[in-house]
DNA sequence: AAGGATGATATCGACTCGAAACCAGTTTGC
DNA sequence: GCAAACTGGTTTCGAGTCGATATCATCCTT
């Protein structure tokens, strides 16, 4: 069993190894690089307290110098804008404009999706379930901050009946945003 | 139904975008950089037809230049070697080293193999199929040529007992070698 | 023997990234 | 209330990678 293990784990290496290299090639569609398409889909799913350059750094795993190169790049095709903050005027808001999200529509990552999509229904969800103790397990090693949504959030608050709060900010939270990327997350009692 | 493998394909698009980002950043070990580790675990696999850079670009899908400029930096670390092929004064043999081997065991995917071997032994195998079927469905879309070992090759044709030889050069092959990586591999009767 | 194909390498430019310097705005401490 | 420390963001610079092209040597075909 234990040899049978090991064949799997190296088979299962090589093809993560390998789906990684194919999806690579696929993320230089529409002139843009795999950072920048990164940053669009981070955006599209990063709630209002995610949308920063320093933020989208951590989430990428680069340094702030090298987010704002990619936030620029961005921003000279139009597909995201800079909005000032007013509260702390040193900040930016990302968001991404219309032809932003056109451009999401397009996102090469979903030939991916639809991969996945043809496989066996049942085999989909042992497959994730796998897929993301796998993750979990070299989380741990890696380092790099865990991203997650506020429904899973040990700072989440839920206040009143459908109502919940950020702990940390105190502000109330809609069931919109609770299903969003936060840069503030932490493993915490209501999550797994 | 449609609606639940939906969610599973999202999910399964997101995970293997954040296991590859993670894997990313441990492939700079050692002072390598990804593409020279994945030369490295190429050459460690492929078969004698299949240690040369014209074959190593085209499994690392990139070309020539690119991955001779691999080449020669392996080279002046001391980890490959090349060896002057005598039958065709042109080409040129790759081979590991002692020390690249020793770096080799020390390759960062192992981890990856590490935290697949910590899964539960029948789901190791659910996986690496899902998986499987996954990146078939994807490299049809992908282009880039497929490599698979001798004994699932359609050149391959097996003569006497337990001997076996290529159809295409006529060499007899070892066992040992029909485990290994070929560039000539072509999906044939033999193979699934 | 000549011309074309092939394996490999070198060179050049475009691009990406990380490190460090830098600026502006905010907070802290006296 | 002001200076120092801190923080968010941008800019600049250098190292490194990659792909395209040109070049060289060798092999193959006729």
């Amino acid at each position: 069993m234990a040899v049978l293990n090991k064949m799997h784990s190296a088979r299962i290496s090589d093809l993560l190894d390998r789906i990684g290299r194919a999806t690579h090639c696929l993320q230089f569609a529409d002139g843009l690089n795999p950072a920048q398409w990164e940053t669009l889909r981070y955006l599209a799913r990063a709630n209002r307290y995610s949308r920063t350059p320093t933020a989208l750094a951590d989430y990428l795993g680069t340094t702030k110098g090298t987010a704002s190169q990619t936030v620029r790049a961005l921003e000279s095709k139009g597909y995201i804008q800079r909005v000032k903050r007013t509260c702390d005027r040193r900040s930016v808001w990302l968001e991404l404009t219309e032809t932003g999200q056109t451009v999401l529509a397009r996102d090469p990552m979903a030939r991916l999706e639809y991969a996945a999509s043809a496989l066996p229904p049942d085999l989909g969800g042992v497959l994730a379930d796998g897929l993301s103790s796998l993750l979990r397990g070299l989380k741990s090693d890696c380092g790099g901050r865990e991203f997650g949504v506020c429904a899973q959030c040990g700072h989440l608050d839920p206040t009143a009946d459908g109502e919940a709060r950020c702990g940390l900010t105190g502000d109330s939270l809609a069931s919109e945003d609770r299903t969003q990327i936060c840069v503030e997350f932490r493993a915490g009692p209501t999550g797994a």
